[in-house]
DNA sequence: TTGACTTCCATAAATTCCCATGTTAACCCA
DNA sequence: TGGGTTAACATGGGAATTTATGGAAGTCAA
């Protein structure tokens, strides 16, 4: 199973290109598509990213259902109870590895993210994430001292201002 | 399986003309009738579009449930439940692509999608959509803020009813 | 002949491909 | 284990294609 770990900090030139981390596309390689399918976090400042099998997997996964029931007022219409998979898919970008490995950032993609000249690649197990490297930091930041303060017995709870 | 992703926004010229996004014409590459098959939206403020294989396709499934019912009255005098299917088969339009990639928009399509001089391609998936950018975006932001709330972690349970 | 629609051609801009390079990490062998 | 050699990776830039778009010429029908 394609799993995505630690964060990898690169540059992103003057054409938008950033490397995605090798190790990533290591976790990709098997696919039919050299690349990644990227969308706004919904809960982050922050990009998502996913192999395309794993888009796939919930394209297919409802396509054959609806066609399976006959039901193809579900294909001509659309909707159904899926509107979560439509918003997505208008908001996802397909982002093919170029022959260094490379993407392209969208420039909508990198706005939402605030990304300007670098991006941070963080590895969440099945799928990454794609931040602004101060953004990332901060929220790095703050997850780890909540986790302390909750773990601590006898919690202090000393803040940091700076990152 | 072709799959229409992302959002794409092109101008519609003096003649109705507006080109296809080339990801879209991509997915069609492989079929017999080069161009798209589109109709209203029956569900929202735009025009849904297919290729016309899947168009095809489903005729022909439709076709042979009905035959397996033994039915050959629905064939022939047509009827039945599928009332959707043949609604939206009336009002189906094939559009072409010329030699660039464009469609012609008709005037009563973009009439029901309030599109004047500038056309969002919405991928859905197995389908797409058409749309007056303006409304569409409005219609994204309010989907994204219901996810939103639905997956907020701290979650007051206080979902607003955002269709 | 007028009007609507198509095909064809032109072009600017965006995108992709290809090659070069510095740097780091891995490897090999004595 | 040290030192040199390779390989892998991230990065930059330029050239070659694609795309989107506009307009002109050509076609067909009323």
């Amino acid at each position: 199973m394609t799993s995505f770990l630690s964060t990898f900090v690169n540059k992103v030139d003057r054409k938008g290109r950033v490397s995605v981390p090798a190790p990533f596309r290591a976790a990709l390689a098997g696919q039919g598509f050299q690349g990644i399918v990227a969308y706004p976090s919904l809960t982050d400042p922050a990009i998502d990213a996913i192999g395309r099998d794993l888009l796939d997997r919930m394209i297919g996964r409802r396509f054959d259902r609806t066609l399976e029931d006959g039901d193809f007022e579900r294909v001509l219409l659309g909707g159904g109870g899926d509107r979560v998979v439509e918003t997505v898919l208008a908001m996802v970008s397909e982002l093919p590895f170029d022959g260094e490995g490379r993407i392209v950032l969208p420039k909508s993609l990198a706005e939402t993210a605030g990304i300007t000249d670098h991006a941070a690649f963080v590895g969440r197990g099945t799928r990454f994430q794609i931040w602004a490297p101060e953004a990332f930091e901060r929220h790095q930041a703050a997850a780890i001292g909540s986790l302390r303060s909750r773990f601590a017995d006898n919690g202090t709870g000393g803040t940091e201002g700076a990152g």
